[in-house]
DNA sequence: TATGCGATGTAATCAATGATTACATAATTC
DNA sequence: GAATTATGTAATCATTGATTACATCGCATA
């Protein structure tokens, strides 16, 4: 949590912390760093305003990151279990062993994690603020998700609740280029010029739904 | 006189320069930042080298340009402009006037300008490097975009070869986010982990003609 | 308990960059 | 040909990421 050396200091030059070493600076420099993203967005995030949130000199973060990046991407790790947290927790919600509803579930948690979590997905999503392919976290938490969609689109297809055309991968690649797309676009700010009027995330599900629409199969007695 | 040491002696380059005056010093720094960018990113461009490249101290562009937002955003109405070429491109190309085989088009047209200029395509979908909303030409080319969108998806709804139970506002936000999504996959080094082996054209036609399908309704006698 | 050494933070500093300002020079207009 | 405007230069500033030399701490070990 928060240190009382954050308190208004009564001296400037130094800073308002008792002992010399910080004591948990590499969690407070991540802490500070996530703040202040929240706050300013990614491009605005300065090592000398996050070393300063933390009450350390301008120098001290790169004792404990090599670089900016390697602070961001510290900041990514974290938020990539948030994200998969998020995905979890959609799952975890479904009652019925379906799918299709686990295939939508997923979805949403992903682009509902990404909606109130923008920053944070702007950076999980960047190669070139964090060092993703760097970082054993990042990749792995990464691959299980990818293998989890995998998983349910491969039960959708042989329980017959998906077209039988459909290749696993395609719809895999497809599934993730839509709710990627979805995410950025709302992140990125295209959704007024695209006329989104509704709340963003009833934008987002109905798209979702109409996506997962056109991968279903027909239900076995539609014929006429 | 101080300009003619800054002259590379015997050098092809045309940032030579004998006059005092430019003379097309605008244009110069839009064709320098382009190739700059398309050499080492977005992120790696500074105003400093693009002043380099043509020839002038680092404070001249700031005569035509009142920040590097500025530079970028013209940049970016160069950059839409080609974009919207290659989608009219695609479409010129059709032979049959069927709007499924139209939407098709137009996100192949997409997919391919922002897989083969995937500098420019950061640049004209950012809303931090440059000043989208402020500049009419970036504003109108992508409103003629949406609307071209929506015109050929009104149509396919209307001819019947789209589901009729689609609305096409919310096809038009899936299919924009679907290549968008796409789009950016791509571009921020997302295939590699979602293990897009094929060539990203064929991953990237392949995805879109998925989407389609999921669009489209049945034939009429499809019934057995 | 004393001490020595590695870990941690500070201060000073560097280079690159976006941006501003005062000034110099060219081009244009009357 | 002089005055005015447009254009480029030089000098400078503030911010920032990063490095280095040094100060200080605190823990392990004897």
């Amino acid at each position: 949590m928060q240190f009382e050396k954050t308190m208004p200091k009564t001296k400037d030059t130094k800073t308002a912390r008792e002992t010399y070493h910080h004591g948990n600076l590499v969690e407070a420099l991540v802490a500070a760093a996530i703040a202040i993203v929240e706050e300013k967005g990614v491009d605005n995030l300065s090592v000398r305003e996050v070393a300063k949130k933390a009450g350390v000199s301008p120098g001290a973060p790169f004792r404990h990151f090599s670089s900016k990046g390697a602070l961001l991407t510290a900041v990514a790790e974290q938020a990539i279990h948030r994200l998969a947290g998020s995905v979890e927790q959609a799952l975890s919600t479904l009652a019925a062993d379906d799918p299709m509803e686990q295939l939508r579930a997923v979805g949403m948690g992903y682009l509902d994690w990404a909606r109130l979590n923008p920053t944070h997905f702007q950076i999980i999503s960047s190669r070139t603020l964090i060092d993703f392919h760097g970082s054993e976290t990042l990749v792995s938490v990464n691959e299980a998700l990818r293998l989890l969609l995998g998983d349910i689109i491969r039960r959708a297809r042989d329980e017959g609740r998906m077209k039988a055309s459909l290749d696993t991968d395609d719809v895999m690649l497809s599934a993730r280029a839509f709710v990627y797309g979805l995410a950025r676009m709302y992140i990125d700010g295209h959704f007024s010029e695209w006329k989104v009027s509704r709340p963003p995330e009833d934008a987002m599900r109905q798209a979702l739904d109409l996506f997962i629409e056109g991968l279903r199969a027909a239900p076995p007695d539609a014929r006429r």
